[in-house]
DNA sequence: GTGAAAAATGAATCACGCTTCAATTTAGAA
DNA sequence: TTCTAAATTGAAGCGTGATTCATTTTTCAC
């Protein structure tokens, strides 16, 4: 969750960004199949989790007969892992450049931040699939998070380096701030429509400086 | 998650502590097989999910028959929802007493934090069923994090108040603070075994002062 | 000790929706 | 235009597991 890039090479796996059906379409027509497959399949998965969305009304949403699903899924399972792959994907497109932008690290992870709220608030079908993926495929749920922190904390392990910020525990300073970002997503992204500044602004001093008052320190805010 | 007391009444629900069963047990006997119902649950619901889990599994478990499930709750969403009531108040009630007993604003959300990730290492199968109640049980779930969150933030303002932290958005704040603990929980109480104090350690000072290098604010680490 | 309410039993029912499949239509290269 | 592979169709099969229920056993107040 918000990160990306500045580094030149991060730990990352060799998770692909694009959906990976089960059979590759041959024609036009197939791939528009396809892709109507996915975004149908975000729309049900995203309104009534995995157990309660159905193959036919996926297929239906998506204007094909159900028999056809099976050309390009072999299972329900299947389709629902191509789809987080496929979100995985948009989030990182989306919020990579913001913080390659950053002139240093604190701006960095702001920029990302905010671009991460932004996104979920045109995505707010992200949760509940990125969530239930923990039960649906354990193994890409764990993946995406256990990635997301590493990038992240490479980040902060060379801010460190240059004395841009204190020296830390990388790791679990990445899982903290991942899980603030996560749950700002979720309060003011997903379940409100406040304008996502105020939050971002907040954070940043709360990364910055944390909560002592200026009188204890001597930089206010 | 990681907080309660220390303010007098902070806004919280009606909801209560205990489970609710749809039939309270009349009998010495019918409250042992209630308990092992809901102990039964919370193992197979914790390994499994809530779909894969199976009633059959659970009154195995119980080691009661399938039909006297019946007897104790309406339904598989039932038992769920009375299973989520029931670890909540647990957390809450092994979490609270450290809050209080601490001195200060800062040492408390440690304290918390410390007890929370204690907790968790003893109750893995939290975060599957915590998580799940998106699914199964929404309200439940948008309510347990909304009236953690409130907690924080009455504690975080009333601190404020006392001069002992900076004047901020408090709302931001405690949504900040619980992303963190249970993303820290995920990882190092359900994923990981290291010991919590260095996790504590390090988001105790992340909290206190930022990431600002000591150099550029004058208190250091 | 007796009897009515509470609890326990487990085989049978039944709804649900994923998946299969044989037949038909469409795409596009030669 | 022709022909083959690709794509589409939707009704039916089928396994799974939640839920029901008539019956038996246990509890405990009187």
């Amino acid at each position: 969750m918000a990160e990306t890039r500045i580094a030149p090479a991060p730990p990352a796996p060799p998770s692909a960004s694009a959906p990976r059906p089960s059979k590759v379409p041959k024609t036009e027509r197939g791939r528009r199949t396809l892709r109507a497959l996915l975004n149908a399949a975000a729309e049900e998965f995203g309104e009534k989790g995995f157990h309660d969305a159905a193959i036919s009304q996926i297929t239906a949403r998506a204007g094909v007969a159900t028999g056809s699903f099976y050309v390009y899924f072999d299972s329900k399972e299947a389709i629902f892992q191509a789809l987080v792959r496929d979100l995985s994907g948009q989030v990182k497109d989306f919020v990579g450049p913001s913080i390659a932008a950053a002139p240093n690290q604190l701006a960095a992870e702001t920029a990302g931040q905010l671009a991460y709220l932004n996104f979920v608030r045109q995505h707010k079908e992200i949760y509940r699939i990125i969530d239930e993926s923990e039960f649906v495929d354990p193994a890409a749920y764990r993946e995406h998070y256990t990635n997301s922190a590493a990038r992240i904390a490479a980040r902060l392990e060379a801010a460190a380096q240059r004395g841009e910020i204190s020296p830390g525990n990388s790791e679990v300073r990445a899982w903290a701030i991942m899980g603030m970002n996560v749950f700002l997503g979720l309060r003011f992204g997903v379940w409100g429509d406040e304008p996502p500044e105020s939050v971002v602004q907040e954070t940043g001093r709360l990364l910055a400086h944390g909560l002592t008052p200026p009188a204890a320190t001597g930089t206010p805010a």
